[in-house]
DNA sequence: CAAATATAGTTAGCTAGCTAACTATATTGA
DNA sequence: TCAATATAGTTAGCTAGCTAACTATATTTG
């Protein structure tokens, strides 16, 4: 749903009617409007940044892949150690392999000691790919920032930790929740 | 990919290393780190969300389509004015519609003065499932933002408006490149 | 008023995720 | 040491999106 382009979204004024209706009554309406902004925010900026990696046949997936591979040393890394990297399962690296062995932007060798295993290589046109797109990359960040000055950012990153900490707290909420059933 | 669980992300001195090789030397790598903290603080609040609206047996999708229902007119909508409101594609509200159907939670009638189309309608059921949910809602939404004060909130809701204003600058940047080719 | 066009809903088939389950190989431990 | 267990990669089949294309009905227009 991060792609949909909502034509109605609740208002100020519909969601002060929901919470008075539905929420406790101390619920605080900016609160919950700032919710909405955040994933507001954050949606439209991976669209325009996926636009940004789609110019160079990437998805951001693929690009965190070809960049842990060019950190990588001799730039290999076995698919298992790229799922733990990702946090992704199995399959799906298996997948996106495939998909980048097609563009030709990675090899596969098979791994010493271990006939269980293989290695991923970036090849020197995965490279070439990475080296282009790494200057736009920056760029559309640069952009994206752009209208913030440096103590902005700072204050920026401050709050987004103070979300990260109810994130924190609403899994407890919901590990709590879990254990009273 | 906003469901990983990255166990290797890029940090101040990896990524400063990155953009000394491959950024433009004016690139502020602080930006860089707040554009992946941003992706970060959604990504978790979002998954953490997603928990909530599970534990009723709901996606986000599914929800928004069950309040515009709620909002609607004898609490019918056409599938058609639904994907319009979502900004999703026809054939993504006829699957979620479906699903919804079998769930008890919307019924289809038929629309009156034209055969092509179809009304939806919420349910008894439907409405006691937002009932029910709201409230959890509202209490989730508080919990995720109870770290920040009311002035942290208009500040944050600010400094997140520059970021649209970045969003916007990118989508224009990517429309020019577009055209120069 | 009939033909062309537009709209509503659905179907088929694509992508990118996931889990479960399979095969092959390694490792552990009785 | 060899049987049990664990790990690597893949396959099959699920979900939730998408586009293209189909059928049926409305609307527009020559």
């Amino acid at each position: 749903m991060d792609n949909f382009k909502f034509t109605d979204r609740p208002d100020q004024k519909r969601l002060s009617r929901t919470i008075a209706e539905y929420g406790d009554p101390k619920t605080d309406v900016s609160a919950a409007v700032l919710f909405l902004d955040l994933q507001w925010t954050y949606r439209e900026m991976q669209k325009a940044y996926d636009q940004v990696l789609a110019a160079s046949d990437l998805t951001e997936t693929r690009f965190i892949i070809l960049m842990f591979l060019f950190r990588a040393e001799n730039y290999c890394l076995a698919p298992s150690e790229l799922a733990t990297k990702l946090g992704a399962a199995r399959p799906t690296v298996t997948k996106i392999l495939n998909r980048l062995m097609i563009s030709g932007l990675v090899i596969k060798l098979s791994a010493p000691n271990d006939k269980r295993s293989i290695l991923i290589q970036l090849t020197p046109t995965g490279k070439a790919v990475l080296q282009k797109f790494l200057p736009r990359n920056f760029e559309a960040v640069q952009t994206i920032t752009a209208a913030l000055s440096a103590s902005e950012i700072k204050t920026l990153s401050t709050l987004l930790q103070k979300i990260n900490i109810g994130t924190r707290n609403l899994n407890l909420e919901e590990e709590r929740h879990h254990g009273n059933n």
